[in-house]
DNA sequence: GCCTTGTTTTTAGCCAATTTTAAGAATCAT
DNA sequence: ATGATTCTTAAAATTGGCTAAAAACAAGGC
């Protein structure tokens, strides 16, 4: 994952770069406005994700946002600024960015925040299939046979567990950390009934074999479908 | 961005340049008419919007929009005025301007007009709609089977999320991040009650199910309409 | 200033949906 | 057959959303 990062302050940008250096992306940095949008512009296919300081030297980070975002809807952009009024916030985010973080902020919520937007713009999957059953996660939908069901929190939780490691073993004691939590009674048999509650309302009603093969002592499998 | 502005007063024509290069815009300042006009016809091309004074020494703003809407149909046009009767006001919407601000206006207030015009020129989206529901940015308007709804500011603005996203689910964390501020305390109820707002608004009174869908634990979704 | 009006946010009770627990029945492996 | 594990069901506990009403806040008029 490709990040630019304009911002002209280089103690700020080389701890912004290194860390995000340490975590695995690849940034460049621009120290002004000018040569942001230069690069920027000139790359516009090559970067995942774009930081970008609220007050630079040569072009202000607004200005480089709009002419951006007229090139380039996509493109996930987030401000940096000292600023702290709300009207900042709204007026980045009406220019047409996508968040906004407040200096000081911690190197965490940075992170975070940055993984929100690359995974809902990056192409992630958002859409599991196993036979006619279907599950997006964007609309937070599931359908089987092109009907929707409606499951709950815990079991939509669930069976997107389940689907994300489809032909993969899940054990119960990592179904349990991730569905549920990581400190939850282990000694519990909510995940049987849960498991119960998806076989009742997504199985054909004459079905000889489950669509989740429980494998005894283990945990559960949903099957790569043949 | 760039501005013209054509305005004879040099403390008016200043605080207004002042405060939109602050803001990112790049403005050019004619101090008369006929000046105005010469500019804004030989670079017609480079400017993204006109403020325009309603009484110029030389040629009235009137002649020059008029002048200038012969050339062109697009540049935004916006007239400030102490004029403060409604027939002005009707007389320059006529004459081929967007836009009508009365001095002393605010300076907020002059921007957010700005950005609207400045909004729908690039190409943004600006109309939304789900069934007979229409929600307009550019005018500001919200019509129920072409009957004008009033809502408030919070009421458009989460209607307005809700539409951009139409078909996803609107996590509800997501949503006080947008709609509210960045860092809204997590724990309110505010959105419960302002979809309630707006599903009393905007609903049929004896419909059997809401537009708006709950997802429960996660948010809303206005489905994609049929 | 002070009052009025409209908007936004908080609070709290209620209710329904969800989640968890529990316990007997069924199944499996040896 | 036996013990362990999972399935199923029902009931208890908890959560989360809905609603109405009140409180807090903001803007405009007098």
């Amino acid at each position: 994952m490709r990040i630019l990062l304009i911002e002209d302050e280089a103690s700020i940008a080389n701890f912004i770069k290194d860390g995000l250096e340490e975590e695995g992306f690849a940034v460049d940095v621009a120290d002004n406005g000018k040569k942001g949008l230069q690069i920027a512009l000139d790359n516009l296919e090559e970067y995942d994700l774009l930081l970008l300081d609220w007050m630079l030297p040569g072009l202000s980070g607004i200005e480089i946002c709009r002419a951006i975002r007229k090139q380039n809807q996509q493109l996930p952009i987030i401000f940096l600024t000292a600023k702290d009024t709300v009207d900042d916030a709204v007026f980045a985010l009406e220019t047409g960015a996508n968040d906004f973080i407040r200096k000081p902020f911690s190197f965490e919520e940075m992170l975070a925040r940055i993984r929100v937007l690359l995974r809902s713009q990056s192409g992630e999957q958002t859409v599991f299939r196993y036979k006619d059953l279907e599950m997006n996660l964007d609309t937070h939908r599931v359908t089987k046979a092109g009907v929707a069901v409606e499951l709950t929190q815990k079991e939509f939780a669930l069976l997107e567990y389940l689907l994300r490691n489809k032909g993969k073993v899940c054990r119960r004691t990592r179904i349990i950390e991730k569905v549920w939590d990581i400190n939850f009674d282990h000694s519990t048999a909510v995940i049987d009934v849960y498991i119960n509650f998806l076989r009742k309302k997504l199985e054909n009603p004459g079905a000889e074999e489950s669509f989740i093969t429980t494998i005894r002592g283990i945990g559960y499998r949903i099957n790569d479908d043949a």
